[in-house]
DNA sequence: CATGAATGAGCATTCATTCAT
DNA sequence: TATGAATGAATGCTCATTCAT
């Protein structure tokens, strides 16, 4: 009788919204992002909006916190690995990676933007914080064999790291000459020096 | 009747009003700054805004345009210097410097937030073109004497200083444990060491 | 294929709805009670409540309609009595009876205040006309026994009586310190007091 | 320069405001009276009402507010009398003829339709202690002059004479052949009555 | 019948901007 | 020129109701 729920449906459903958010975001930054600009781009009414998210602040936390776990998940992959210099190359390659969706630069604007909102604050810090730890394992294991300077120290470098993760990201999404493909190698080669020290 | 205006007076409310602006961008974002918030900090009335500025983003663009004004001042000021990497390290630690000014990271992911406004959009892009102008001279000239590698486009180069000086930007917002004042002279370091070539 | 609707079953489920409206209804007043928060109440899933009533205003009218049955009920069985005051008195108890039962004032308010909507004035002009055709019957009775005041008309004496109920309703809903049980003597005393004649 | 906020004119407003809001309440209902409506009977756009109240709730406490301040004042006026009884009869009567305004009873109803919402609750609280205030003085003072009967308490017959009147407003809104005209009379024979006891 | 996902009309409220004084 | 009252378009969100399963 009672029809069992299906959450598979749902949850396709809801990244039908969460896609459309992060587009619509990345295009108008928050506010421009009306309601209905992302219902009109999900092809779903405006009630039902509603029925995936409380509030629209709560879609945008949604996003970021997949991303979150996203990083979370890229650093599992990586257990085991004992070339730490090679890993933290590739987190800051996938980064570029990231970059080449159009979406994902605008996206970071835009939450940007809206960062004196507190509960978005806090997501953001704790996407900060993910990131960061993940980076922090592998610099430290880096120092300790020698394969990155040990003159900063691991929490300075880890802020460096994101520094130049964060400008590429911002250089990708303001200027149409900087692709990510093609200064990939670049930022890789310029964090490979940094982190052996000028 | 028509009670000669006072320029001067005139310019002094414009400051003010724009120096209000500026602090309440950078607390608020672009949506978050409402006029009304704008007027009581600058201590004036509503109405008295659209005297000086047709629109609210008339006032962001005019904030923009200062900035662009400064940077070309600061290197008209530079004229004549014969060491372009000096200068180079000079205008990047000018950056750090402007960041010690809470208001300014803030004010900038402010605007970055509503990048998809074209009239700002613009207005960001020229204040970009004003900063790498000045910074594809010295640069030129850096490499011209041997001072600057020569294995990467000037532009390119270019594109990288403001990467690393968005990039710092950024991380001094986001990041208490990250100052302008504590991290600049590792910023200088860097950025002499990339530009020397790895 | 039709499965024979089992009335028993539907009775039941339908007055579970009805409970759980007036309930809902009385703790939140009409427009507080959501559709939502009544079938949450119920225990039944927010399709099921159309299945049993076509509108939010028809389960208000169904309850009421529920009282107005009530009320001819409790007069039928007073039929055969031949002490018209003695009967008044007890109507007039049993309004202090329902009182007693937190919901009916709660639910009293909550009606009233959307009297505005046109079919809900009409029911509760259907139930105050069944209220007063009972009590008239009585009053008259009572007039012509010489045990009710003549000097009013027995249907401005019923329109006193209702008043008095009424009232009476009110305060126990508003005024914590008016229970019904500890009024409900008084209001019997001044009722016979007003109805003998001042 | 600064032109002197005109306080006249906004109280005007203000009261524009109030005395459409009263009306549209009385008509529909809390809920029923849309800030739209309010705006279109006041003759004003709807942002304007905004500048006047934060919020609909607040006009409504407004005009509760109103009420309470009037029956202070209307108590001030009685000091200095020495004929408790007598002026117990003119404050009974007094509401008789608040209740010839169509719209007073019809606003009574509407607001107890939301007492559930907290404010308005604690406001409808305030203005029934007012009322109440009032009446203990005249009712205590009664009794020691042995004008009113001393078998109650002055509290309670002060619930007494509240539920009376809070029948009569409520007889007067539902019942069309019952007039706050036609029933005065008879209202301030039986509250005199009921003070002298049975 | 029972369910709950989907819908969209409707509402309170915000805010940039205008304009009479 | 300075002011702030007035405006109304635009927005996020709620909720009764429908309908496919």
């Amino acid at each position: 009788m009672a029809r069992p729920v299906d959450p598979e449906r749902r949850a396709a459903r809801r990244l039908q919204i969460v896609d459309a958010g992060l587009t619509v975001f990345a295009e108008r930054g928050y506010d421009g992002a009306t309601t209905a600009r992302i219902c009109r781009r999900a092809g779903i009414g405006s009630g039902t909006f509603f029925h995936y998210f409380a509030t629209k602040a709560d879609l945008l936390l949604a996003i970021l916190e997949l991303g979150t776990a996203e990083t979370r998940e890229r650093a599992a992959g990586l257990e085991g690995r004992t070339d730490p210099l090679g890993v933290l190359l590739e987190l800051v390659a996938s980064t570029a990676d990231d970059a080449a969706d159009a979406r994902i630069p605008g996206f970071v604007r835009a939450v940007t933007g809206v960062m004196h909102v507190p509960r978005i604050a806090e997501a953001l810090a704790a996407d900060d914080a993910a990131q960061r730890e993940v980076l922090l394992v592998w610099v430290e294991r880096g120092q300790a064999r020698g394969e990155v300077r040990t003159d900063l120290t691991a929490a300075r470098l880890v802020s460096w790291l994101v520094l130049l993760t964060g400008g590429f990201l911002e250089r990708v999404a303001v200027d149409e000459a900087f692709t990510a493909e093609g200064e990939r190698e670049l930022l890789v080669a310029t964090v490979r020096s940094f982190l052996r020290g000028g």
